[in-house]
DNA sequence: TCTGGGGTCCTAGGACCC
DNA sequence: TCTGGGGTCCTAGGACCC
């Protein structure tokens, strides 16, 4: 869209909200158990690393990603769970169906928050937008079992900074007028869309305040930055300049699958298991979406966080890890140096086509690839049955053997609903499938 | 913040064509 | 061999988000 068409867009007032969550994942978890209300609780126990704190475990001054030990240290009385993001989805899915109660308007922005359009509906409510925004909030709350902050502002960009003035359990409306007195004390960086690297190119123009970037002269922004830095100057502005996306993802443009292993490795045929393993997730993931990836990415990261890549095409699209895996040899035996020391790897499968329009040049291919659609139907139903990873590729078994050792439970919420537990069930079922050549 | 994992969007610049 | 101008498509990489 031009500028102009956005500009035009902006012409009338809005009546934006941005619903969050408080301390999301861990509210879920005391609202599904009660007996964890008023309790310090944690989850991020799968990777030895806060993801969401309760305010009680706040309180007790834990932070994002602290790690296990030193939460427990602060925290005596802490309860650390494993992430259940089943459940989460769930809940999330409540929050976007009360939201709609009030309009269809709703951008499910993620997980614990989103945006919905409320304009146009002080008359046939008879409320204000503000008090629609209470009675959204308090459905949420009661209904929910934990608390809301909600912004209320003419644009997405104010609403971010109004639902994050108060939290928890806030509501803050910011009218257009009264932006610039919220934006004053502001950092820049705070602003949602300015990251790292902006905020430090901002303060060498002299630039620390949110209110600072909104007062830059309207051609020095458009010089200097590039169109999203522009559209967040409009809305820090007061206009209407970022449409909410209502469809809903119906489709991804990627895949990708990464894992850290410690400690780092150059041990050749190790790091090549893991990106055995990443590729079967990502395949396994490809395949519940019924895609298939013309294009896939490897990547190395190097102990010092140095990242290496290597790009191959695929003459069709595929979701088989054999084939991938297969395909990614020779990229991967180029990227790796045996002097260099790694410590994660993953691929990035890009370029979807649905499953149903393969169409395999050769007769002899579509045996082939015949025979792999059929043996994977046969791992997936392997999987739904017993638990992900019963069966993999003899490439990934190095992978596997290590996931066991550190008790690696990436994927224990999936094997939890289907009855499977436990490290010694799973090693009992674990057959290692060499998958060489199949035809 | 001594650094986990999964995404999206934008832009510059090269390849190629007329 | 050098000279014009313009368009589209694609990719690499940066930046940001949760």
């Amino acid at each position: 869209m031009s500028y102009d068409a956005a500009l035009s867009i902006g012409s009338f007032p809005r009546a934006i909200l941005h619903i969050d969550g408080d301390a999301f994942f861990a509210s879920c978890e005391q609202s599904r158990n009660p007996a964890l209300r008023g309790k310090p609780v944690v989850t991020g126990k799968e990777r030895g690393i806060a993801s969401s704190m309760s305010y009680e475990a706040k309180a007790c001054g834990v932070t994002r990603a602290m790690p296990l030990h030193e939460i427990r240290k602060r925290c005596p009385n802490v309860v650390i769970l494993p992430s259940d993001y089943e459940t989460y989805s769930l809940l999330s899915k409540r929050l976007y169906a009360i939201v709609r109660r009030y309009t269809p308007d709703v951008e499910e922005y993620g997980i614990d928050e989103c945006f919905a359009d409320i304009t146009g509906l002080r008359r046939p409510l008879h409320m204000s937008y503000e008090q629609i925004a209470e009675r959204i909030k308090r459905e949420l709350d009661t209904e929910l079992g934990f608390t809301f902050s909600i912004g209320l502002a003419p644009n997405k960009v104010v609403a971010k900074v109004a639902s994050k003035w108060k939290k928890p359990s806030g509501l803050t409306v910011i009218p257009a007028r009264e932006i610039h007195t919220f934006l004053e004390n502001l950092p820049a960086e705070k602003i949602w869309g300015i990251g790292r690297h902006t905020s430090n190119y901002l303060e060498k123009l002299g630039i620390t305040t949110a209110l600072q970037f909104a007062r830059m002269r309207e051609s020095e922004v458009r010089a200097r930055f590039s169109k999203p830095f522009y559209e967040i100057w409009q809305e820090l502005n007061g206009r209407f300049i970022l449409p909410l996306t209502l469809e809903e993802k119906t489709s991804q443009a990627s895949i990708q699958k990464m894992r850290t292993f410690t400690p780092p490795s150059n041990d050749k045929k190790f790091v090549f298991a893991q990106l055995s393993k990443n590729i079967e997730n990502a395949c396994i993931k490809a395949r519940r979406y019924k895609l298939a990836a013309r294009r896939i990415t490897i990547l190395l990261r190097t102990s010092t966080f140095h990242d290496t890549a290597a790009e191959l095409s695929l003459s069709h699209g595929s979701a088989f890890p054999d084939e991938i895996v297969t395909a990614c040899e020779s990229p991967f035996n180029s990227l790796f140096n045996p002097r260099v020391t790694y410590r994660a790897t993953a691929v990035i499968l890009t370029k979807f086509e649905p499953v149903l329009s393969q169409q395999p040049d050769l007769f002899g291919e579509s045996v082939r690839v015949e025979r792999l659609v059929k043996l994977y139907d046969a791992v997936d139903a392997i999987a739904a049955r017993y638990g992900k990873h019963t069966a993999f590729l003899g490439s990934s078994f190095a992978a596997h053997a290590y996931a066991q050792h550190k008790g690696d439970r990436g994927d224990a919420p999936e094997r939890k609903h289907m009855g499977i537990k436990g490290e010694t069930k799973r090693q009992r079922l674990n057959i290692p499938m060499f998958i060489g050549d199949v035809s």
